[in-house]
DNA sequence: ACACCATGCGCAAACGTTTGCATAACTGTG
DNA sequence: CACAGTTATGCAAACGTTTGCGCATGGTGT
């Protein structure tokens, strides 16, 4: 209730002119003498005069905000990811002078009905979706009303038609397998999530392909998926992984969160890495420089993608390029101690 | 430019009502008979009206949000502090129907300016803190214009005055000397930062006391200070405290990240924790787990503290307690593998 | 001298709400 | 049946801005 409320109309008085010029004075695009917009401009900062957003919003339809929708998953970030994220939007938007508004999904709700209710109330100039699964509902919903937004991630049906950046997880699980595939490795195992994802698929896929190009018979491969964010399950998995008659060599993994656990359990089963067996992470968030043997995995430079999102959002918004535009980065593989040539035996 | 725009006159229409009736209706509170309420509802529901926060913030005053100016800090965060704190906050504001906007604060502007700023131009109904200075201009401008806001951490002069939520640094202290004392440690070094952030006073102050508690005169206390961010200085002048001739056996850190750093110099200096030297750290970061030999360090509980803040916050804001929320929260204290028994020589 | 145009400014409407006040409709009482 | 009292509804102002339009003013061309 404080409401410095310093407006227009004090600075137009202080000046014996209307609110209109003093208002496209400030605008400084409208055919005002360069008199009076000196005067006002000069007026304006003396008194403290700073232009309500309400008031802006409401007749421009322009808020100055970005949405970001957050599930709410138990406590804190499971992941690191957004951390990175979220700071890199906040960084590449304020550079266009708007602001990044987080909104949490309540326990109920679906991100869709949040999404449809932040289109519908104003409150936001475009949105910004991360984790975007094969058939998002968002994405598709955001389209139809053509409303702007970026996301993190594609669909499965559509590559173009909005705008995208995506890690290339699909070249970079091929790297991943010929590095292992050069240093002898053949029985190969994937640690997942059950959750339809795409850039699950993508990675996937990008493994099969490998594997196939190979035209190596001796090739095999295990999975074991678990829900994301279930760390029993994961476990048991991963024992039942490595505890296997026919244990694998070389572990591939989705992110980082689960390679690290594969690493737990080797230790407590007293397997070794990388001797025993090898261990390939995703994301290099920073504890995986840390976790012994060190944890090779892929840098995907998520913070300054997340700020170029906010570029390609910004001009979206802008109206200037109606072509939505799209991105695919490759991740940097980052090569630490927890992978090396397979065991002899 | 998508402009939805379903607004209060086309319900009002639909049911050849007045506007101000359908409003009424709405907002629950006003004499309706239930037969139109009940209608209104309905026809909302159907059209599928939304109300637009910006007029609604216009007249009300009250827009729904609450900010958060979070420093640009090079890239992502230095601080995994953050990540905890914001998600903490989201949820605890959404169950009371805000919504969290961070503003980045421009390289060359101060925070101050930005606060400045977005006090005035109604952006937002409460302002959140975090990491507050000594002296902190923010802390004393909001009281000054008397706009509601919570922080993190407090300022030296007022404890009372305004919302906080700190965390018991200073207990937290005498705790790990303490631990370490009866360890057998007498040669302490504390590894903190050259930022005068209070939480440095409040944990150093416990430090202090601790010792002078003991009232041993052959307890030792080396203090290396770098700047927050600086990785560089952080290290040579670790580094500096490992090789120094009366090397300390046991070193406290302001928080995990100079602990870790301090794990990886005596590493490289061939130096074993804890045979050699015990390290305690703060913050209890996802990496402290995993980091050799496991770091023993304070957990800050820092996602329910937020979450808490946001409540403090809110009730502040519906002006149910003019009085000033304060809480000192108590970190708990995680045993693992780095401190141990002071070496005997 | 006239018409004409460019320039600089003010008036007032509009954005979508909320809300104080007036008014209409209804209820019960004498 | 009149009156007061209650209840439900409508009218219109207000929030602070932007912007289309019109109106002066003064300069330029013929």
């Amino acid at each position: 209730m404080p409401d410095s409320g310093k407006t227009l109309k004090d600075v137009a008085e202080s000046l014996g002119i209307s609110i209109a010029t003093a208002s496209r004075a400030l605008a400084g695009q409208e055919r005002i003498s360069l008199e009076t917009r000196r005067k006002v401009v000069q007026a304006a900062d003396r008194i403290g005069y700073v232009p309500n957003r309400a008031a802006r919003a409401l007749v421009s339809g322009q808020t100055g905000f970005v949405g970001l929708v957050l599930p709410t998953r138990g406590h804190g970030f499971e992941d690191p990811f957004l951390g990175e994220f979220v700071t890199g939007l906040g960084a590449g938007l304020s550079e266009h002078g708007s602001d990044l508004f987080l909104t949490a999904v309540p326990p109920g709700e679906s991100e869709l009905s949040v999404v449809e209710h932040l289109v519908r109330d104003g409150r936001a100039d475009g949105l910004v979706l991360a984790r975007v699964t094969e058939e998002d509902p968002r994405v598709n919903f955001l389209m139809q009303r053509s409303f702007p937004f970026v996301a993190h991630g594609r669909i499965l049906k559509t590559e173009a038609g909005y705008n995208w950046l995506d890690t290339d997880g699909r070249t970079a699980f091929i790297e991943a397998f010929d590095l292992l595939y050069a240093h002898g490795h053949r029985h190969f195992a994937l640690v997942t999530i059950s959750e339809p994802m795409t850039f699950r698929r993508q990675r996937l896929d990008g493994l099969n392909e490998a594997i196939a190009r190979t035209d190596d018979p001796t090739v095999r491969l295990a999975v074991a998926a678990s829900p994301r964010f279930d760390r029993e399950t994961r476990a048991k998995e991963i024992q039942r992984l490595l505890t296997a008659a026919d244990r694998p060599t070389a572990i591939l993994t989705l992110f980082d969160g689960l390679a690290i656990t594969v690493l737990q359990e080797a230790a407590r089963l007293g397997l070794r890495v990388p001797e025993d067996i090898s261990v390939i992470g995703f994301d290099n968030i920073p504890t995986a420089e840390h976790v012994p043997p060190g944890l090779t995995t892929f840098d995907t430079g998520i913070h300054d993608s997340a700020q170029e999102m906010a570029g390609m959002l910004m001009r979206s918004l802008s109206g200037h390029s109606s072509k939505p535009e799209t991105r695919l980065v490759h991740p940097r593989l980052v090569l630490r101690g927890s992978h090396g040539p397979a065991p002899k035996n």
